[in-house]
Order: C-alpha cells, then sequence, then structure tokens
DNA sequence: GTCCAGGGAATCA
DNA sequence: TGATTCCATGGA
C-alpha cells in the first residue's frame, strides 16, 4: 500500500455531493473543507474539488489508483448522452436531471451492496450509516491514513462466527437475523456471488437475490442498480419514489392507494432501459429540492 | 407521546 | 396475487 494520487480533468458528469448525497452509497463523508473521503474495497481516499478538477488522493490497495477510480465512478460511461436521452421524455425529467447533473451510479461491490441495502429497510440514512461504520469497526481490517483509522466493510468469511445478538447489540435491530442468515447462505454457497455477477439476465439475477433473507424488491433492485451488478433498467420503488410518481404522474389522492405495478408500468414505458438512472433523478430531486 | 425512516416476512383473504 | 400487521431503533 503506498499513496498515490489522481487527478481527473474536467469531467463532464461528476460532482461530489450529487454522487455522495443522492443515497446509492453510505460510507462517504464530507470534511471541513468541502472535500469527501471515503473507503471502498481496500481503498481508502479523499477527493477535492480544484478548480474544474478533481484531485484523488490516498492508498490503494492494488497500485493502480486511477483504474479502481475509473471503474468505481462508473467514469467510462457516457452520462452526458444518457441525459440528454432522458431529458427529451418530458419537463419532470429535465428538472430533476437539471438538480443533479452530477450524478454518477457507482459500482459497488455485490457483497457489500447486499448487506448495507439489508440494513437500510424501514431505516433511515444516518442511521444506516452509523451500524454500518459499526459493523466495519468490530469485523473489517483497520487501516491508518494520515493519523485516522479507517475500516474495510467485512467480508463474509470475516462475518463467518458473529453471532446474531453480536447483531443486535451493533443496533441493527430486527434486520439482526436477515443479515445472519444471508452471511450464511452466502458462506455455504447457496447463492454464488461470482457465478451471478456473470450472468446477463437480470430477471434471473433479480430472482436469486430474492432468495436471499431481507432482500425483497426494492432492495433487490437497489443492489441491481448500485453494485457492480449495475443494470440500468431497473426501478426501486420506496417511500420517495412513491411519492414523486405520484405527484407528478399520476395524482391520486391518496398515495397508499397507488400500486407498485401501477408506478413499473409507467416507469418502464417512459424511461425504458434507463428507469434507473430516471428514478435516481426524480429520488435525489424529490428527496432534496 | 407520536410519527417516520430508501421494506421484508408472515399471515390471511 | 393483494392487503395488513409486526418488526428495533433513534431522531424530529
Amino acid at each position: 500500500m503506498k499513496e498515490q494520487q489522481y487527478i481527473l480533468k474536467e469531467p463532464k458528469t461528476f460532482d461530489l455531493k450529487d454522487i455522495f448525497e443522492c443515497g446509492q452509497c453510505f460510507r462517504w463523508n464530507e470534511q471541513e473543507d468541502g472535500s469527501y473521503t471515503g473507503i471502498w474495497k481496500e481503498n481508502i481516499v479523499n477527493i477535492k474539488k480544484d478548480g474544474q478538477d478533481y484531485v484523488f488522493s490516498g492508498m490503494c490497495k492494488n497500485g493502480n489508483l486511477k483504474e479502481e477510480i475509473y471503474h468505481y465512478f462508473d467514469l467510462a460511461r457516457n452520462y452526458e448522452q444518457i441525459k440528454k436521452e432522458l431529458s427529451k421524455k418530458d419537463e419532470y425529467m429535465r428538472t430533476s436531471i437539471a438538480y443533479g447533473k452530477g450524478i454518477r451510479i457507482l459500482n459497488q461491490d455485490l457483497w457489500e451492496t447486499i448487506i448495507s441495502f439489508t440494513i437500510s429497510a424501514n431505516n433511515n440514512i444516518p442511521r444506516i450509516k452509523g451500524i454500518i461504520e459499526r459493523l466495519s469497526k468490530a469485523y473489517g481490517k483497520e487501516i491508518e491514513w494520515k493519523g485516522k483509522k479507517y475500516y474495510t466493510f467485512p467480508t463474509p468469511e470475516e462475518l463467518k462466527d458473529v453471532t446474531v445478538k453480536e447483531y443486535r447489540d451493533l443496533g441493527l435491530g430486527f434486520r439482526d437475523v436477515r443479515l445472519y442468515e444471508t452471511t450464511k447462505m452466502i458462506l455455504e454457497r447457496k447463492l454464488d456471488l461470482q457465478e451471478l455477477e456473470k450472468n446477463p439476465n437480470t430477471i434471473e439475477v433479480r430472482e436469486k437475490l430474492l432468495t436471499l433473507s431481507g432482500v425483497g424488491p426494492k432492495v433487490a433492485d437497489c443492489i441491481l442498480l448500485f453494485s457492480d451488478l449495475k443494470r440500468l433498467e431497473v426501478f426501486p420503488i420506496d417511500v420517495w419514489v412513491r411519492r414523486v410518481m405520484n405527484d407528478l404522474y399520476i395524482q391520486n389522492e391518496d398515495e397508499a392507494k397507488v400500486s407498485k405495478k401501477q408506478i413499473e408500468k409507467i416507469a418502464k414505458n417512459k424511461f425504458g432501459n434507463l428507469a434507473g438512472l430516471a428514478q435516481q433523478y426524480l429520488f435525489y430531486w424529490r428527496r432534496e429540492a
């Protein structure tokens, strides 16, 4: 491990707040100078805006920080083209894209994304972040950088002997059993994650994710969208997305009466294979603006 | 005290 | 299939 630096020159679609506060990730924190520091795999990186450029500095495990960054931040994908396509749809798309124009959808580790969104069920973002930090501190690997200690997200092997009670004591609440069972399933290869990453059939991958404890339709779609699986056609529906979709396209007096199928149908017809991106722009805009 | 949070699972019609 | 209810926890 050695200190490395990479400078991303004048990216067209890239904004730290949009990327890290849009609800897709939980381990990036804003610093006092406006930069963000975070950890993924065994990389600890600080990103600071410098004019129109972004300076990435930190520690990188495999020795090629640029490569890690390109993959994690999805830098090979043309977001300008995607935004252009979605902007053709309607006024609401143009408004929400204008608000979150710097969003990129991260390629996060599949295992970490599964556990993180299992924890997200009926929970709020500050508390989800707290639980994930405590989980990492208790069972992940410690890495020191610039005098501060950071902890990697624990692997399935590192959680092998953790009990339900230990999860409960970390503050997981009713999700303790779910985390325990899902970890066990992965360790026993009831679901092979490497195999899953090779499967191009989104329907099949979704079915298999749904066999995990704590993974229902919404969590499965978040995993498909925010992890290395990177299926941009899925449309995760949570309370915020239901709210914004009803406000904009359905206008039912009683939001609770709007069915998921109804929302899914509109999303598919309107946004097609870019539904996941549309969802993220709408979610971020409705929740923050 | 009450409501809510990027829902899921069990139960019942 | 579709609707209801319960599930820990912490902040507003």
